[in-house]
DNA sequence: CTGGCACCTGGAGTGTGCTCCAGGTCAAGA
DNA sequence: TCTTGACCTGGAGCACACTCCAGGTGCCAG
């Protein structure tokens, strides 16, 4: 079984050594293994809930949320209900968000036409 | 030509009372104009500047950046070609975001579908 | 003439999510 | 043996974007 150091984790999830110690200090990440010299080894494990921390995290979900999530994980599989409900309550969030986007994206892109064709009018004679 | 109280700006552009100050204040909306008794009132052009702060706000542009186009919208005309440049970078990067978020979102969708899979085994005998 | 309301100002405070720092441990290579 | 580099801790500090507050003005309805 695979253990990780911090410098690897950091590298393949992309969060900061300082993000992932206070991931853990907060309860986001729990019970992260140790060496002997008390230095942190991730496991595959940690990795997996991690990239499922980017996810939330780069879809806009909240810390408090993100940990209440991880409270039901924590709980066992008789919270899988409810961590269905929470994950669709945010892939909801997710799709209006996107929508929200692109509205906006548009009066941008309308605009933007705009100073174009401002500026195809000839200027002077 | 209409003008507009704080309160009708508020309730139509979504902005508090003090976001409205407080944007006004660090010359992210200037120059706007005041009654005899000093209470501001808001015209059309406000209006429409807000809206456009409305659209690039919630498309992630930090204040900052926003300043840098409230500069370039005072300096007049001749930045119109600096505009567009600013506006398609950023309409590049609400693509590349929503593509992200798409990207995050179908692996969570992929977690909402391992879940409902497992609840789908039967337990027990 | 008295509320009550919407508004004014300058400045302080808040929430979120990190990020940095000082001072220390440990292991490996020159 | 010495140095370098990755890591450790607790706690302070920071950036961003507001948000709140105290104390005050002006105007209109009752």
């Amino acid at each position: 079984m695979a253990v990780f150091t911090p410098g690897q984790v950091s590298e393949e999830t992309g969060f900061s050594l300082d993000t992932l110690r206070y991931y853990e200090r907060i309860g986001l990440l729990g019970n992260v293994g140790r060496n002997a010299a008390g230095q942190r080894r991730f496991t595959d494990g940690d990795v997996g809930w991690l990239n499922m921390i980017r996810c939330l995290r780069d879809t806009g979900m909240p810390i408090a949320e993100m940990l209440r999530f991880a409270e039901l994980v924590r709980q066992g599989d008789h919270t899988i209900r409810d961590r269905i409900e929470l994950l669709e309550a945010h892939d909801d969030g997710v799709e209006q968000q996107i929508a929200t986007l692109r509205r906006r994206q548009g009066a941008i892109q309308h605009k933007i036409q705009y100073y174009k064709d401002v500026m195809a009018i000839p200027q002077g004679v």
